[in-house]
DNA sequence: CTGAAAGCGCTTACAG
DNA sequence: CTGAAAGCGCTTACAG
C-alpha cells in the first residue's frame, strides 16, 4: 500500500530552506520585506515540497478570514447572480472569498444561514434583504463585523446599505403608464400567502398603487398572485387571473421581467396584441426583456453596480488595521425607466398625445 | 466611548457553566454524550454570553473544514445555478458550505481559482469542466481530497465524475433532425477563437457533425460563432451568419437554449416561420424554452440531478473517519430529447412521414 | 459522563 | 532583514 505523505507544513519549508517559519510566512504575506536570495531559497523549497499554505491556520492566527458571507434570495435569478459576479470581481484582487447562501425568500431560512455562517467568522456580511427575523438582526448586530443590506434602501438599515428605492420604482412605473394615457391599470405582484415573501417586490407594488391613487385612478387591479420566487409560468397565470377579473385592462406593471415575459407569452397564445391591445412593463432589465419580440419596457436597475459598489464599500471598511465601527454608509444606485416596445399610448386618446390637463 | 467586549470563547462558556471546555465542545458536537443537566447549564451559559462557536479554530483542530470548493463556468446561467442549488440542498443537513468560484470558461482562471481555494482546505472539490491546465490537474491530484468533475463524462476523469455525454447529445440531436427528413442541416456552436472555450459545447457539435456525416449529410453548416459564454444576442447573430451562408438551411441545432432562443427571436423579426420554414432546437431544457411561443425543442439534461447526485456521492465519500482513497465513481445522469413546437418534418417530404428506406 | 494535556499550522508582537 | 516565543480557539486522544 502506497504511503500517503503528510501534507507539508510551513515548518517543513522553513527547515528545507534553512530559515525560520516567520521568514516563510513573510515570503507569502509581504515578500518585499525578505531579502531576495532568502526569498528565492524559500520559494525553491515551496516548489520542491509542493507546499500549499493553510489559510485555516492563518485565519485563526490573524483573526481575519477574508471571507464575505453573502445571503441572496436565490441564485437562479440572473440579477442576483450578476450582483454576486460583480461583487466577486471587486473582492478578487484583495483575495476575499464569498460564502454564498440562498434564503429562498424565507426569513427563517435567512436566520438559519446566518447562524450557519457566523461561526465561519466572515469579515463582513452582505444580505439581500431588509426584513429579518428579530434573532437574525440581533445576531448580525452582535457579530462585530460590517453588515451591508443590498437591493433596497431601508429606512432603518442595520448598518450599511447599497440599493435603490423599490417603492419609488413602483411609483415611476405607474407614472409611465399614466402618462401614456392609460386609466384601467393593473399590476402582477408577488404572492403574499406563503412563507416565502418578496418584500422588495411588495414595496414596488405599494409605490405603484400609491401613484395610481394619487392620480385618481383605482388600484383595485394590483394583484398578488402565485408563489415566491416568480417564474415565467406564474407570470402567465397571473395575467390569466387579471384578465378574468378585468378583461378591459389597458396596461400592466409586473413585479419582474420574468413575470412580464410569462404574461407576454400568454398574450401571444391568446393573440392579444402587445402593446396594441395591452401595454406591459416589467422590472429588472433582464436580458430576456431586451431581446424578446416585442422588446419589454422595464424599470431598469443595475445589478452589477450593486455588487461593485458593495465590494468597494467593503474594501474601504476592511482596509486598514481594524475597523473602528465605521459610520453607516448608504449608497443609492438609482433606477431608470427603459421604454421599449411593449408600452404605447392609450388608443382612445390617440397616439403619443396624452390628454392636456 | 462604549467598551467593545471581546467575543466570548468556549473557555468563557466553560467557566460560567462550571465545566471544562471539552464538555462545552461535546454539547455542540455530540449532545447525547453529555448529561442532561450539565448540558442545560452549558446551554444557559451559551445563551447568556451570546456565544458563537469559532469553526475556524474547530477546523484547524479537527482537520475538517466542511467546505466544498465548487468551480463553475458562470453563475449567470440558470443551469449551473440550479446545479449549485441542488448541491447546496444535499450538503445542508450535513452542514457543509459551498465555496463557489467562477472560471468564466477560462482554463487559466480555473487554475487561479484552484490555487486560491486549496489553501482554504476544502474537504472536496467539484469542478464543472473536464479540460484543465496541467498545473491545475496536478494541484487537484495532490490535494488529497476527492475531486468530482461534473457536466460531462470524461474518458479520463481526474477522480470522480457526474454528468452525461455531450458528444452523444450532439448525435441524438442530429438523429432527431434527420428523422424529420431534413437534409440541409446547420448548427450554432460556441466560438473557438477566444481564450474562453466551451469544450462541452464543442463536444456536442462534434457529435452532431459526426452523426450528420454517418447519415451521408454534409456537416459544412456546423458553425462556431461569437464568444463564450453564449448569450441571446450572440444566438441571434449566429443565425444571421448561418442564413447568410446558407439561405436554404432547413433545420438548426443550437449549442444552448439561450442561443436557440436568440435565433428564434431573429426568426420572429424576419418573419421566418418556426418550424414552418425552419426547424430549431437547443440544449439544456431551460425554462425560457419551455415557456416561449413556440415552445423550444431541446436536448434535456437534469441540472438539479447533477447537483443532487454529486452531493450524494460526496456525502458517501466524506462520511466515516477518513476517506481511504475511495474507488473512482462515475455517474451518468443521461439526457433526453424533448420534442416541442420548434421542430417539424421537412416540408418536401410531407407531414410526419419520413422517407421509407 | 467528564477532564487535563497536547497540538492543529499559522501570525502577532517583540527583540535584535 | 530575521527569529524565538506565545497564542489564536478549538478538538483529538487518552485517562479515569
Amino acid at each position: 500500500m502506497p504511503h500517503r505523505p503528510r501534507k507539508p507544513t510551513m515548518r517543513d519549508v522553513s527547515r528545507l530552506a534553512g530559515v525560520s517559519t516567520m521568514t516563510v510566512s513573510r515570503v507569502f504575506a509581504d515578500p518585499a520585506t525578505v531579502q531576495a536570495d532568502t526569498r528565492a531559497r524559500v520559494l525553491a523549497a515551496v516548489e520542491q515540497l509542493g507546499y500549499v499554505p493553510d489559510r485555516v491556520a492563518g485565519s485563526l492566527s490573524s483573526r481575519r478570514t477574508h471571507f464575505i458571507a453573502a445571503i441572496l434570495p436565490t441564485l437562479t435569478n440572473v440579477n442576483f447572480a450578476d450582483t454576486a459576479h460583480a461583487l466577486t470581481e471587486i473582492l478578487r484582487p484583495a483575495d476575499y472569498q464569498l460564502l454564498i447562501g440562498y434564503s429562498m425568500y424565507h426569513m427563517d431560512e435567512e436566520e438559519r444561514l446566518i447562524r450557519a455562517m457566523l461561526p465561519r467568522r466572515p469579515d463582513a456580511v452582505v444580505v439581500a434583504s431588509t426584513v429579518h427575523t428579530k434573532a437574525a438582526s440581533q445576531l448580525l448586530a452582535r457579530s462585530g463585523v460590517p453588515v451591508v443590506e443590498i437591493w433596497d434602501t431601508p429606512a432603518q438599515p442595520l448598518d450599511h446599505a447599497v440599493g435603490f428605492s423599490n417603492y419609488e420604482i413602483g411609483r415611476a412605473a405607474a407614472h409611465h403608464l399614466l402618462a401614456l394615457g392609460h386609466r384601467r391599470i393593473g399590476a402582477l405582484g408577488p404572492g403574499r400567502d406563503g412563507e416565502a415573501r418578496d418584500y422588495r417586490g411588495e414595496d414596488r407594488m405599494k409605490g405603484f398603487a400609491a401613484a395610481l391613487r394619487e392620480a385618481g385612478v383605482a388600484d383595485d387591479l394590483v394583484l398578488h398572485h402565485g408563489e415566491v420566487p416568480v417564474s415565467f409560468e406564474q407570470g402567465r397565470q397571473a395575467l390569466v387571473a387579471l384578465l378574468a377579473r378585468a378583461p378591459d385592462v389597458e396596461a400592466v406593471f409586473a413585479v419582474s421581467d420574468i413575470t412580464a415575459w410569462g404574461a407576454l407569452m400568454e398574450c401571444h397564445r391568446r393573440a392579444i396584441r402587445v402593446p396594441g391591445d395591452l401595454s406591459l412593463m416589467g422590472f429588472g432589465d433582464f436580458d430576456i426583456g431586451r431581446q424578446s419580440v416585442p422588446a419589454l419596457t422595464t424599470m431598469g436597475v443595475d445589478a452589477r453596480a450593486i455588487g461593485r459598489r458593495t465590494g468597494e464599500l467593503l474594501m474601504r471598511l476592511l482596509r486598514g488595521p481594524s475597523n473602528p465601527a465605521a459610520a453607516s454608509e448608504r449608497v443609492d444606485v438609482g433606477f431608470r425607466l427603459i421604454a421599449r416596445e411593449t408600452t404605447a399610448p392609450a388608443r382612445r386618446r390617440g397616439r403619443r398625445s396624452p390628454p392636456r390637463a
